[in-house]
DNA sequence: TGTCAACACGAAAACGTTTTCGTTAAATAT
DNA sequence: ATATTTAACGAAAACGTTTTCGTGTTGACA
């Protein structure tokens, strides 16, 4: 087992000094071309890489972001890691993640345990907990401590600072305009409490797009699903409660749902009740996730490009981080501005299948 | 805006050394009552967290472990994140994640880029090109620089260290067999080509078990599919072949694939040509993921525990790190041998559901 | 009064880099 | 022959910790 080589190591073997080593392997010419030969072929040799927690330490940044998400076994969360390590990995970033499991406490936890050296920036997505309890201090104080934050999807105005948002309001218009076109009268809404900010775009969304459409809102087509029961394990609840929504509104000729799992949930409750798809009831869901695609029908969704989000994220954070340099730099003898704080918003796109005609 | 504050800040502040401060935060006995007190007083009103970089420089261990995987957007790899995040949490390690995206070099440079100095070690799942390739180089050179590795899933003789996996053999074996229980005589396999191990695996268990309960295999029964081709986004592509692989083979009454997506493509293959599920046709696929749940019918299939996978992995390398601490530390007195690599199977388990009587 | 512990604290090294600022010797200029 | 530049390298500081080893000041004790 040969450990990895260290300067100080080369340095001793060929009988000159570490910063001699240094300058050589970064082709510096105050070298003589001899040594730096000489240096270069035994570092080659014994393959030397330069150790990231001593170049973190000295530079005072870690090139590695991290990101906090409530959940990873979860399509639309695991698309946006996706797409931040790409761009991470091609500006030279690293990643770690943390996850909150919809937790406050967690949250924190996770926060001070990154924020104490392991990272540059933050990338996250409140937790649901976080959302209700409208507690965003551990935010605000790592912003203060000069690390740079930039939140997606779940976002909220109390913390300043970059923002990656999908249009959920206009999406939401989108798919209910959708619907109209399609002579649809009696357009049903299958959403979630009111606290997650997306949850209740999307419900804006839908009603504005029919107050647009002349349509009036009729209250008994909405049906509110409580997901502090964890509908993902108790599919029956979510079932059967669909089943009455459906049975007590005889005159549903589509419906709208906030996420995937419950329009996939509509429509098989509507096979089962014997209407049929897209002819007697028109289905379609938020957020384009697998379910969508392999559903039998397959379904209808507004998709949100998870990917891209994280690509942008990552590029405004990194944007940040590499602006700050110069600005740190530069600080006595420049007085730019910081740059403004961002907020992106990423259009949503629909995605036609079989749910709707 | 305040910056994180330092060991040294705040000695200069109290008017004590450096090392005073470090010793009364660590409630050393040194110190006396009076400054201890004092001093983590001041500690605590600044906030003081000590900075993780100096702190894995000095000891020379990160606390991080490094994930590498072929892809994240997965429900079985998030899975197995999900897991490692857990276990390292609760034992005090962070997680830094790389993927490969299936590509060979990709999985060196993410390895390289992480092997120098960033994380403790490694829980990988290979990639398939790497696997094509059958080169290994890259494995065993981290661990002969003394960094420990688990694998997990898709793994390889040819490379020594701990290695978690699933029991895809015996979980194929139990799945045919309920098939051959529930009464089926023509059980159809539809598999991968044969160079990623698990399908491989998978496929040998479906041989064992026809012929343990007296059925000959018939290899028109079994159908290849090319995954070269990018099937999750050519779905048609899919399923024609599994169309025209029924319309050959009439008499199929049972099918078993090695994966969630072949097993969802065929239940609707087969229902578009009339057959219904399971009375006339059943399926079960391996991994149990949201489609399996989600589909109609919803697929019984073999459930990997992904989770478990995760927990395992992550337990097995921290314990490694954690023992070779003291193996280094007692190297010259104590000549105790090093823990010999473990192979830990982890047993799959059926889960019944619509698409088998 | 002189000796010796005990106590409370500081100095310095170490982890592995990079970079600034010498320093020496040779080469060039005067 | 002397002064000055240039080439080639080394010493040391710095990043933020922890830890080992001093060191000075007490108080007790003979």
């Amino acid at each position: 087992m040969k450990r990895k080589i260290t300067l100080k190591q080369i340095a001793k073997e060929l009988d000159v000094s570490v910063s001699t080593v240094s300058k050589a392997l970064s082709n510096s010419k105050e070298i003589s071309e001899d040594t730096t030969q000489k240096i270069q072929a035994f570092a080659k040799l014994y393959n030397y890489k330069p150790n990231n927690i001593a170049l973190s330490l000295k530079n005072r940044k870690t090139k590695t972001i991290g990101i906090l998400i409530p959940e990873i076994v979860h399509h639309f969360f695991s698309t946006v890691i996706r797409g931040i390590e790409r761009v991470a990995n091609r500006r030279g970033y690293n990643v770690i993640v943390g996850l909150s499991n919809e937790s406050f406490t967690k949250e924190i936890i996770n926060m001070e345990m990154l924020a104490s050296g392991s990272i540059d920036g933050f990338i996250l997505s409140i937790s649901k907990e976080t959302l209700l309890k409208q507690d965003y201090h551990h935010f605000n104080a790592t912003i203060d401590q000069g690390m740079p934050i930039v939140m997606f999807d779940r976002v909220v105005n109390e913390v300043d600072c970059d923002k990656v948002i999908v249009d959920d309001f206009n999406g939401a218009v989108k798919a209910v305009k959708k619907l109209v076109e399609n002579d649809c009268k009696n357009i049903a809404l299958i959403t979630t409490m009111d606290y997650v900010s997306v949850g209740r775009l999307r419900t804006q969304g839908y009603l504005e797009a029919l107050q647009s459409s002349g349509i009036e809102a009729n209250s008994n087509l909405i049906l509110k699903i409580d997901d502090s029961l964890d509908v993902e394990n108790n599919l029956e609840v979510l079932e059967t409660e669909i089943a009455h929504f459906f049975k007590s509104n005889q005159n549903i000729d589509a419906v709208f749902a906030v996420n995937e799992l419950y329009a996939v949930s509509a429509m098989k409750v509507a096979s089962k009740l014997g209407m049929r798809i897209p002819d007697d009831i028109q289905v379609i869901g938020f957020t384009d996730g697998v379910l969508s695609k392999h559903a039998t029908p397959s379904l209808t969704t507004v998709s949100q490009h998870g990917q891209k989000i994280g690509e942008q994220s990552a590029n405004l954070l990194i944007d940040r981080l590499e602006a700050e340099d110069v600005s740190t730099e530069q600080y006595f003898t420049n007085n730019e501005k910081k740059r403004d704080f961002i907020k992106m918003v990423i259009e949503t796109e629909i995605i036609e299948r079989e749910s709707t005609k």
